[in-house]
DNA sequence: AATGAATGAGCTTTCATTCAT
DNA sequence: TATGAATGAAAGCTCATTCAT
């Protein structure tokens, strides 16, 4: 009987996002129960279906609204590096270590969570990763034709690259020993230093 | 369904955690059921439980398994390395790469999976982890203080060699366009690359 | 969705009770649910409540409309055939079989979701039912008296009667092979056929 | 924990399927749930589904059972009858109307829960509904042949018959007023009445 | 070692209904 | 009069697990 007095369409569909965002994280999609999901949000089960068509509806409206935003914020991030090849693979690079500690759980979901995903919403999702990683191959492709970088295998590469600067989203804790910009400044070196061109190769 | 002809005790054993090896690397441990599990190995779900004490029981012991063959493997790799640091370096990493793409299930299970592990079992598999990321750890320190390596931050690098090094079981399919061999130099040379002692530190 | 342009209150209400006969003709009273109702008015399943009380008050208002029409329209029938027994009893025959292909569906549903009624509910209705069973009953009664009839039991034979001649409702279309008119025929042939004085019966 | 002693699971199938036969015979379909079922049957909701495979598949085996059962009962009483037309004829109304009071319950789903089924489900009963009523038309056809019937349209007197001899099983109770083999009696008479040649036509 | 039948807890989702706006 | 958001009860069904055979 007790109605959150002034509740609101919005702030509860918010609200909802917000939780199944911490659950989901912690607990996995599939092991999250939306009584658990409701009762963090402070609603009955049923009211959630005010707000969400199903439980995998929820996880791929989260997702795709996730990615959508990664996009959207790497391209800014590019645009903003300006033209020189290794100004925007460092702007690439820190965006994506910045990004991935502080959405640390959407980026988490979004790479662990794919197989929980219905073929049709698995291929959308699919496809805009595909993108994303579109994008740091596309600046190694350049760069290895500027001669700035250095690549035994640009595909491999980008995967191995993508995975180093991924990993932090699994580790990462605010308030931890180091700042986001020195995590940053680390990450970019690590990264750099595999691909930059080296003048010899020693052993 | 019955895959199993023949089968005895000790097959169905074996049947029964190579098939969970597969359901649970596709579809997650919370969202593998045991029927399916029981329908892979082609027999009543009831049946399972003469060889398994219960679903968590059996996740764990297949993720101490792999945790003890893992740390055993390694050490051998190291020991059969000889004593030159950056020789057991190279050893560590090309193990690390090749087993992660010999048996990319079980490792892909033993990292994505310790939240579905009951409290006591977590931990007992979280220190087997510690163990071996502890191996990289002091490669790196003492890699560091012979100064044949130049590192950062040991914890920060660490974690990321090892997320660099362990992506490779999240697209590694056999019979890819790489052979093993290939894919093991190319990840030791990115790795190596981050800490290896430079010279001059290029922009 | 919105079915109804420009509707104001009685329209809807109008609307509601038109789009409920379809339904619970078609799915059956327990099986239709609000929303879809609502869907079909085009209005939103709370708007319900401004037009009915419950979903069982929806229910027992339209049965028991149509009892009341069914009762009224039939006595206006028998009183318009005149005084002669057989012509009443044809009237009755006549105005059941046309009003039963006209509203097949009141008459479908007054026969087949009594069991879905609330005791009290459900009472009332059973006694409207059992006053216009009354209605042939009497007819065959008094036709037995006058020996214008012949009928071996009467209760069953009402009953049986009823059935024949209520069976319509349930394959008539419109616009099918057969003319109401020849369909009143036909049945009313059938019908006194089974009642009629015979003068030998033959084996 | 109180299990059944002794208990089997033939017997369970059977008295689920005995119960669900008079819930939905009293309630409809719709309007039956299982945990009504299961605890009528004295089992757990969810140990029914060691018998059935679902809901719906429940009401489509009793449904299918019951016509096919139906349909041989049929025709063998309609070869014991020999080869007379009339013999037949006599012999199927007779079946029919002490297999609607027998079986009652099984009869009436099968009328008035066929909107219950799903597409698939609803071809293959309607289908074999069809089977029975061609039983019927056949005989007409053949009476109106050999000049011993006069019905003035087959496919409706098939229709109004079939319904007059169904009616019973709305009303019928064991130890009501009269025997069965008088209300085989009474609508035998009733139902040939109404297709027998008549020598002259009556107004 | 394997199984069929049972269980109790729990799942996602639906439902009729309420109520402040 | 209409609605969006909420509710509590209940729905069909799944799950890991037990146990007598």
């Amino acid at each position: 009987m007790a109605r959150i007095s002034g509740s609101n369409g919005a702030r509860t569909a918010t609200a909802i996002r917000s939780a199944a965002l911490t659950l989901i994280y912690r607990q996995g999609f599939a092991a999250m129960n939306l009584r658990d999901l409701a009762a963090e949000v402070g609603i009955q089960p049923s009211s959630l279906y005010n707000h969400i068509t199903s439980k995998q509806a929820l996880l791929f409206d989260m997702m795709q609204e996730h990615m959508a935003t990664l996009l959207a914020a790497t391209d800014a991030a590019l645009e903003a590096a300006g033209p020189a090849l290794m100004d925007r693979l460092r702007a690439f690079i820190a965006h994506h270590v910045l990004y991935h500690m502080e959405r640390r759980q959407e980026v988490y979901i979004a790479n662990f969570e794919l197989r929980a995903l219905d073929p049709p919403n698995y291929r959308q999702i699919v496809e805009m990763r595909r993108n994303y990683e579109a994008r740091l191959m596309a600046l190694l492709e350049e760069g290895v034709a500027t001669g700035e970088l250095e690549v035994a295998d640009i595909p491999v590469t980008t995967f191995a690259m993508l995975a180093m600067l991924t990993g932090i989203c699994t580790w990462y804790r605010p308030n931890g020993r180091l700042e986001k910009a020195e995590l940053v400044a680390l990450h970019t070196e690590l990264a750099l230093n595999g691909v930059r061109r080296r003048a010899v190769s020693a052993r």
